[in-house]
DNA sequence: GTCTATAGGGCGATAGAC
DNA sequence: GTCTATCGCCCTATAGAC
């Protein structure tokens, strides 16, 4: 067995992927996803601190993404949201299939669902540090971040949920607009 | 030793709070609460699904109130939100101290943190699949309960950062009033 | 790469409530 | 007698320590 076959992180990634997509989160174990990747189980803890993480790598591009774009944005505080989830779609809504396949398989384990709403709440709180950046106050900024991580996490299940590709773009600007709209008394 | 001294699942909460505010959560194992509550580790978890659940018992009751003051409310749908926050203050306001002690647990370690945000993710849901009952389609249902969820886990957060009780309702109704001022365009 | 503590599930036996 | 809480022992996998 070749000792160096390079990118053994993205090999775990996609082994992981397919053994959770096939057999379930739980049913996998790190042992078997090791294994199909071509490295031990010790070589899995090196590169994800855990047995969720591998399926929420890359996340902090993300959060890079938005926030600049937060911080490159002109208007209040909900327009600086509103851009920085205009940046994110870019990335984010190009393969609708993979999205949808990968938000199958965390949306069938709790602990997953966890993880996953974890990353929410880091980008809530770096939106938040980014409109304080931007002289808003507390509380406004942490109530915009997280009314914008709101209309996010519910964009972002609309667009996966459908069969086919709405348009991540477009399910993000809908509803940002009718969160606005349902704010007013 | 008895078997038989009632309210272990009592016990075992009381006993959790504990050592996991004195020496941490991740260094307390479940056998020393276990054996603090004068059962065994078996015991523990027939009462509680893991670890962390342990201090997250009772969340139903909290869910029910805001969902039976959300369906009695009047008004659209921010207003049937705002009529469930203020539903869980005189309820989760009630000890400031011990909220503080229970949050600082919860803070310190992030596993704690992912099961609290999946238990206000519930709550979420649970809000709106009531405004859904109201007649309320989607996406605003799920996004007038995101923004609800918003308001709560800032002004919640709030209110147990201070270190006197500035009042749970008034940091609620200050966060709902100033999250529908920000979506103003 | 090896070694180990802990989480957490499965199972049957048992003790008390009724 | 039934029903339910508890025990005790065995097991595997995670994840940290060395």
């Amino acid at each position: 067995m070749a000792r160096w076959e390079g990118d053994a992180a993205g090999r775990l990634r996609e082994a992981a992927m397919e053994l959770y997509a096939s057999r379930g989160f739980e049913q996998t174990t790190v042992a078997e996803i090791a294994a199909r990747a071509g490295v031990t189980a010790r070589t899995f803890f090196r590169h994800f601190a855990d047995k969720r993480e591998v399926l929420f790598a890359g996340s902090e591009t993300l959060q890079e993404t938005m926030v600049s774009a937060l911080a490159g944005a002109t208007g209040g505080p909900m327009d600086a949201v509103g851009a920085a989830l205009d940046a994110c779609t870019p990335f984010l809504g190009r393969d609708h299939a993979y999205s949808r396949r990968r938000q199958a398989v965390i949306s069938a384990n709790a602990e997953l669902r966890e993880r996953e709403l974890i990353k929410m709440e880091r980008l809530s709180a770096a939106l938040a540090e980014g409109l304080r950046q931007r002289g808003v106050p507390e509380p406004d900024a942490s109530l915009a971040a997280q009314a914008g991580i709101g209309v996010f996490h519910i964009a972002f299940a609309r667009w996966v949920e459908a069969e086919t590709d709405t348009g991540l773009a477009a399910q993000m600007r809908d509803a940002f607009t009718r969160m606005r709209a349902l704010a007013q008394p």
